[in-house]
RNA sequence: GCCGCUUUAGCUCAGUCGGUAGAGCACAUCAUUCGUAAUGAUGGGGUCAGAGGUUCGAAUCCUCUAAGCGGCACCA
């Protein structure tokens, strides 16, 4: 009857097929060993079920477990659906909506009939799951009238999977997964031919959460169940394993072991600094100014309580004012019972960002085209009343200084002071041993300040500054990122790479023209008229607290020298060896070393340990025979191996790795 | 803020059926002077997160509050 399709394959070669012919016959035909591999097909480029039949000409490339990506989406959305089935045949009346794969497994999201899941729950569930899995249930494709399925889902109580049937843009097929006879699910798909494919020990159900219907918080709260998914038991427990390491590298852990800050409830989500934590910070701090200064930064210092107005001025009160620390601009009440705030008071607020007070200075007398580009930066302290279930360690918190900056420019110097960040921002991330980062351009969002053509120009700036800095490449992960920007302005993005592969949004830079505009900058243009300078809002790190949190978990513990907040220990092993070490202590404080004396009566296996422990770069043990001979034995963090020197090449050796990298 | 879980000594954690609190580490004291990841002995240390309730009796059961953890949402 038909004619028959043209199957191009991989290599080259076509195969003429009936129609209907699926890739899981074609796979058979090529050899009985690909047709056991074989999981899944990519059809002129789209993943594509193994068991679903070709209707027309195609380039076919089979996907087995080597093509990892493909074969692990397929996998890890075939879980879901397993989990979704093992979860409605143990809990009657739960409601499935969606369940997608993710970067380590899948996740899928319920309407439960009377309780939400608990973690309690997941052992019964993936027994269940693999109870379906043994089954090997097939998977099969069917394409149903949108009419048909909403009333079957009506018809079943699933009213989540109802609208969204009835929402799926006009004209998209809506296809349907049976398992066996008897469970379905509405998919987009892929799936492989059965559920025997995967591998019952290579997924594991991790953990529950809340999770809005749709992501929008005034929707339903569903009940969430992820699990990790893997091709084989070996990539699951490897994975197991790198959640392990990843968890030893904690800054709240490493944060408490080292002695480095807390945290307590009476200032939740603020940082209590301990002595070497705050070492951290100074030295970073002390960097930073460095970089700013030789850049042509100009440091300020701002008020940290401003009035209200002020506030309403730059757009925040409207935006953000359930975010702010708001303070009544009066003297409370002592009464012991009488009201804090007697009538009507004015409103403060604690800063939550540093820009509108740049501007302020911006603002105090005339300025001059000349003296653009004027560079502006603080070590801003910031303020703001994070909703409680964003708080995280030091990463997120309502207490935070930013190394922000601001550079006021004319619409010309734009694109040239952009790129010069992008270098400056290099520099410092190579210096602290981030040497991968990506860039990012985020594109206007739906809801923002300015016009279309305000926002064409701010865009196409920051794309021209990338190209010039070098880093529009795949190298830096270049892309862009449309909806993402702030709601006055595009922002580059810079994500650095850590030590173990995440990422981590830290570097920013947005091109401004709201705000100049709100707080009435201006400065005297060649013309003599008044022009509105654009404002550059830009930081490298983002947070001291956030970055040093990263810094802590890049390094698991291990800081460069120059950035650890004791450098050297100089331990003794007799008491005999008390006075040369102390010896040692001031030549090398001397010199500027951050170093410590040990001279506790201690063996020294448990010196060694407890320095270990506490990530000294420099270990420096002293006995007889060094006191003696004016040596040292230095033994380096994370090695067995000791070298005895001289006292004064020890130091050498010392201070060559405490020196900042920009100071080299 | 929302969902779930958690909160017991400075830290990490046991604590069964509701019957009045336990370990290791840390700390203190004493002994030990020792060569590269934990020397030994002895001792002190608790309003079981807070408030209320049930009970003859609550670390344990219930309610509320707070904080922490995992997510969701948020992130100027």
């Amino acid at each position: 009857m038909s004619e028959l399709l043209t199957i191009t394959l991989p290599d080259g070669s076509a195969r003429q097929v009936a129609p209907g012919t699926t890739p899981a016959q074609i796979a058979a035909a090529i050899g009985p060993g690909l047709a056991k591999a074989a999981i899944g097909a990519r059809v002129d480029g789209e993943l594509f079920d193994i068991t679903r039949p070709l209707e027309h000409d195609a380039r076919l490339a089979l996907v087995t477990a080597r093509d990892e990506a493909d074969a692990l989406e397929l996998v890890r959305h075939d879980f879901a659906h397993v989990l979704a089935e093992a979860v409605q045949a143990l809990f009657p009346g739960t409601q499935i909506t969606f369940g997608p794969s993710t970067d380590d497994g899948f996740y899928y999201d319920f309407a439960p009939k009377d309780r939400p899941f608990t973690e309690d729950d997941l052992p019964a569930i993936e027994a269940k799951m693999r109870e379906i899995i043994a089954a090997d249930k097939p998977l099969r494709r069917e394409v149903w009238a949108r009419a048909d399925l909403i009333a079957r889902w009506q018809a079943t109580g699933e009213s989540f999977k109802a609208q969204w049937a009835a929402e799926l843009p006009e004209g998209e097929e809506l296809t349907v997964y049976w398992s066996g006879d008897d469970w379905f699910d509405m998919c987009r798909g892929p799936h492989l031919a059965s559920t025997g494919k995967l591998d019952p020990a290579a997924f594991k159900l991790t953990r529950v959460s809340g999770a809005y219907w749709r992501g929008d918080q005034s929707n339903a709260m569903l009940s969430r169940i992820y699990g990790t998914g893997w091709l084989t038991k070996k990539q699951l427990d490897a994975h197991l394993t790198r959640l392990e390491e990843a968890a030893k590298r904690d800054h709240r852990k490493l944060g408490a072991e080292m002695d480095l800050f807390h945290l307590q409830s009476e200032a939740h989500g603020s940082v209590f600094w301990h002595p070497k934590g705050y070492r951290i910070w100074r030295e970073l701090e002390a960097y930073m100014r460095r970089a700013i200064d030789g850049a042509g930064y100009r440091e300020v210092k701002t008020p940290q309580v401003m009035d209200a107005r002020q506030w309403e001025a730059s757009g925040h009160w409207g935006k953000y004012r359930e975010n702010m620390f708001v303070i009544p601009d009066e003297v409370p009440n002592t009464d012991d019972d009488g009201p804090v705030i007697s009538g009507e008071a004015d409103w403060m607020a604690l800063k939550p960002m540093n820009c509108p007070a740049h501007v302020l200075i911006f603002r105090q007398g005339i300025k001059s085209y000349r003296e653009l580009p004027l560079r502006m930066a603080e070590m801003g302290c910031c303020h703001r009343n994070e909703p409680h279930g964003a708080l995280h360690g030091i990463m997120r918190v309502r207490q935070f200084t930013q190394d922000d900056g601001h550079i006021f420019c004319r619409e010309d110097q734009i694109v040239d002071e952009v790129a010069q960040f992008c270098q400056l921002l290099d520099r410092v991330y190579k210096d602290l041993g981030f040497p991968k980062y990506a860039v990012k351009l985020a594109l206007r969002p739906e809801k923002r300040f300015g016009s279309d053509e305000m926002w064409d120009k701010a865009e196409a700036e920051l794309r021209e500054a990338v190209e010039r800095a070098g880093m529009a490449t795949p190298e830096f992960g270049w892309e862009e990122l449309p909806g993402e920007g702030a709601f006055y302005a595009p922002k580059l993005e810079f994500h650095l790479t850590d030590a173990i592969g995440r990422t981590w949004q830290c570097g920013t830079i947005q091109s401004d023209r709201v705000l100049p505009e709100r707080l009435d900058a201006s400065y005297i243009g060649e013309d003599g008229n008044r022009h509105r300078p654009v404002m550059l809002h830009r930081a490298i790190l983002g947070t001291f607290e956030r970055f040093i949190g990263i810094l802590i978990e890049h390094f698991a513990g291990r800081l460069p020298t120059w950035l650890a907040p004791v450098q050297a220990v100089v331990a003794t092993i007799v008491s005999d060896a008390d006075d040369y070490a102390q010896h040692a202590v001031a030549t090398l404080a001397a010199a500027g070393i951050r170093v410590e004396s040990d001279t506790r009566n201690e063996k020294i296996n448990l010196k060694v340990r407890e320095h270990s422990l506490q990530k000294v770069p420099f270990l420096l043990v002293v006995g007889k025979r060094e006191a003696e001979e004016g040596t040292v034995a230095i033994r380096r963090l994370g090695e067995q191996a000791q070298q005895v020197l001289p006292l004064a090449e020890a130091l050498a050796l010392i201070k060559a790795e405490a020196t900042a990298p920009d100071l080299v």
